[in-house]
DNA sequence: CAACTGATTGTTCCT
DNA sequence: AGGAACAATCAGTTG
């Protein structure tokens, strides 16, 4: 009873589309991008329909960083719950009630993983100039030239919190 | 067996 | 400039 949405397949359609964003449900979409976890290859049947293994993923916000510990902490004082939604509702829930300030450490991680992500589409972009479908390759954000391979950040873990 | 679902918000991408 | 889609998670459910 539980999926029978059937519809399309997760398009934005399932958004809800139109309507005022008021109303979270956003709806349910991605999903029909993994094909790895149990079998590397396993089928193997969709190798024309290959997606990007090396696409990079957005990087995690705020929320999702302060997610990350928060399910671990949720899971302690609820092993038993195992509903995604539980945690999602009461991190979402405690997210706004915490201030820029709690907020702050979060977002300065996650405003690293953007600079990381950045970085990971470069290379990305690398491994896909061979692949150009369009005509033409020049595409926009194309543009954004870096080092080949020289800057190597060997570490730039700035974590400063001494003083508490 | 594998893909999809729920639920949260934020960020990123495309039009 | 704004809307649409996806980012993690994890077990359950459907095809």
């Amino acid at each position: 009873m539980k999926g029978e949405k059937g519809k399309g397949v997760v398009r934005r359609e399932t958004r809800e589309a139109l309507k005022p964003v008021d109303d979270r449900k956003v709806g349910k979409r991605k999903a029909a991008l993994k094909a790895d976890k149990s079998s590397k290859k396993g089928t193997k049947k969709d190798q024309k329909a290959k997606k990007d293994p090396n696409k990079p993923k957005r990087p995690a916000s705020a929320f999702f960083v302060f997610l990350e510990e928060f399910r671990k902490i949720y899971k302690q004082e609820h092993p038993n719950v195992k509903a995604v939604s539980a945690v999602g509702k009461a991190g979402g829930e405690k997210w706004k009630s915490m201030s820029d300030a709690e907020k702050a450490p979060y977002e300065a991680k996650a405003a690293k993983r953007k600079t990381d992500y950045e970085k990971q589409m470069v290379a990305y972009n690398k491994k896909q100039e061979s692949t150009a479908d369009d005509d033409d390759e020049e595409s926009d954000r194309s543009k954004s030239e870096v080092n080949d391979e020289d800057e190597e950040e060997s570490g730039e873990e700035e974590e400063d919190e001494d003083d508490d």
